[in-house]
DNA sequence: TCAAAAAACGAAAACGTTTTAGAATAAAAT
DNA sequence: ATTTTATTCTAAAACGTTTTCGTTTTTTGA
């Protein structure tokens, strides 16, 4: 490996002057600077970044926790994508991106926030995981700068989906087609379920809806077998709803599977929505009505926020950034108002 | 942040010692070594990895390569799930994950080769890509462990999907539900469609099938608007297939789409299959009959092979490993047998 | 032409580790 | 008691950078 030390012998100059024609400072001449930079060419010099890093205490390395409950975060299909698409802005401002490591299984594994400090990353991402666990919150109280996603810590940046109006979004138009009996099997407790619960309350409330205990079920996130029996239940039930929303579309074909084997059409005879969008939903049929979040914006905004803090801690102003989904009409929710007349 | 100084002013000892108190080293004595230990812990010291890696060499880092031709790595089904399991097995071995940063559009960036240089990387996993760019054969070519998935050089560790036995598991099957006339909608040119269309050749030949050319077509992968196209032209032919394979899942579906708008059912009047095996194929009508790849094993041979090229070059055999897959038998695959007599 | 100011450069320390070679101490052998 | 050997420790160099501050060189202004 050639090192500033080999440039500098090469090019006639001392080592500090390398460095400073190399990272453009002002008090090298235009000549020595071209002449280093050729030179560096040449040899095939490449910085090492290690040496930077405990020099300067910047790694230019941010790292992304990311975990969900069944221990499957890259193949969590919203958090793939937005985590594709904050690697793709990070790396705009020439960050690399390393995935913190998670395994608690380690004997003497670090926590999070030691590890974070141990690999130096200048920043940390945070999202698809348990925020109560102390781990996670340790880190997000230590001085690393911290973004979370899908959310909201009061002294950090955060970039959520908006929920409250995504679900605003979704009732409201599975009223304007005509449904007034609508249930909601929601996910397990997080703070994406409680927002989404409320809204999906607040909304039907202002719709004057009202929503019998029975209609509300829980189930977990992309857990088709739950939500194929909470879906039973629900058919099963005296007065059965017209519609059906789920905890996201991955769940939504675990009701639709179980509509089917009842010998129930979609959507004539019951209607269903999902929630995230999700890629394939729109290539298989049914083509799931849902709200799609955009997470190529969710990732873009968290990258953009996080290296703003990173590079100009002063001047960020921490608050919740709030991205809006956008209502995907598929085919699982019939208009029934002609029906009612 | 209390470093080997602080913690060796603490104990009344040298910084060696800590070092290799820290490092469990043979020449400092139990008393000593506990003694630096329970200090370390109550100063809450930590490493520093970049101070480690300059002076070692190791960074205990491992590089991910992860692009595909539609740019989408990280939401890549079958890679995500690799990567899942990649990311598990090398954190046993407390590695880190990077993603290298494929920033073409970054100006004065690096290449892969560079990059990897820079990061000191201990090795790096390649897949998912296109392996006739110069840049990544720089990087195969180099002295940095390499391994590499689904696609194999003949100088390094490769890690392969067994397309040959799958994609003869898979004629086979759909031979023995009584089909003669078997159409391939393949992915496009690369060394896992070459193998999986030559197999697909050898076995219907070993089988006594003919497969006129107009039965074998081309579409990208996991595009669902190609493979409905393609699927309208099959089954536009006077003699159209009773069977369709597709060069994945998701593909798969875009079939199935065309075949319904047609108004045939699937599979009483035409058969269909994928390959991939993804995890929501399983859960949604039609069930698709599928080649299920071992990501997970193909993810955990990587991660173990490479890391002992890393750690013991001189004993590990430089062969490519082959991951078998498993037939799914969904039910998109009619047996015509009965039928045919 | 000479002093002053500006520009360009370099020596050396520092970042937090590991490692080598040798020094000090303790234990064992004579 | 002395030498030998084994054990435990330390000083110091090194890894490849950045940065401070001082030195040298060049330019400028009279």
């Amino acid at each position: 490996m050639v090192s500033m030390k080999d440039l500098a012998a090469a090019c006639n100059v001392s080592i500090a002057t390398v460095s400073k024609a190399l990272n453009d400072q002002h008090d090298v001449s235009a000549k020595t600077k071209e002449k280093v930079r050729k030179k560096a060419k040449e040899l095939g010099y490449f910085p090492n970044s290690a040496a930077k890093a405990l020099k300067t205490n910047r790694s230019h390395n941010i790292g992304v926790l990311f975990v969900d409950e069944a221990q499957s975060g890259l193949t969590h299909d919203f958090f793939a994508n937005v985590l594709d698409s904050f690697k793709r802005t990070i790396e705009l401002s020439d960050y690399d991106l390393t995935l913190v490591n998670c395994s608690k299984v380690n004997h003497g594994s670090m926590t999070y926030l030691e590890r974070a400090r141990y690999r130096g990353f200048d920043g940390v991402a945070i999202a698809c995981i348990d925020f109560r666990d102390s781990e996670v919150i340790d880190l997000v109280d230590s001085n690393i700068p911290v973004v979370t996603i899908d959310y909201i810590f009061n002294n950090r940046i955060a970039v959520i989906s908006d929920n409250v109006k995504g679900m605003r979004d979704l009732v409201t138009y599975v009223y304007e087609m005509g449904h007034r009996k609508i249930a909601y099997i929601h996910g397990n407790d997080s703070s994406v379920t409680q927002a989404r619960v409320s809204s999906f309350f607040t909304t039907c409330t202002q719709l004057g809806i009202e929503v019998p205990d029975e209609y509300l079920r829980k189930a977990d996130y992309r857990n088709t077998e739950e939500a194929y029996k909470r879906t039973m239940e629900l058919l099963d039930l005296s007065d059965p709803p017209t519609c059906i929303l789920y905890p996201d579309d991955f769940a939504g074909f675990g009701g639709v599977n179980a509509i089917r084997e009842r010998g129930l059409q979609i959507p004539d005879d019951i209607s269903v929505a999902g929630y995230d969008g999700i890629r394939i939903g729109r290539h298989i049929e049914p083509r799931l009505t849902t709200i799609r979040q955009d997470t190529e914006q969710i990732g873009k905004l968290a990258a953009e926020n996080l290296i703003r803090l990173i590079e100009h801690p002063r001047s960020t102003i921490i608050r919740p950034i709030v991205v809006e989904g956008e209502l995907y009409k598929g085919g699982t929710v019939k208009d029934i108002n002609r029906v009612a007349q």
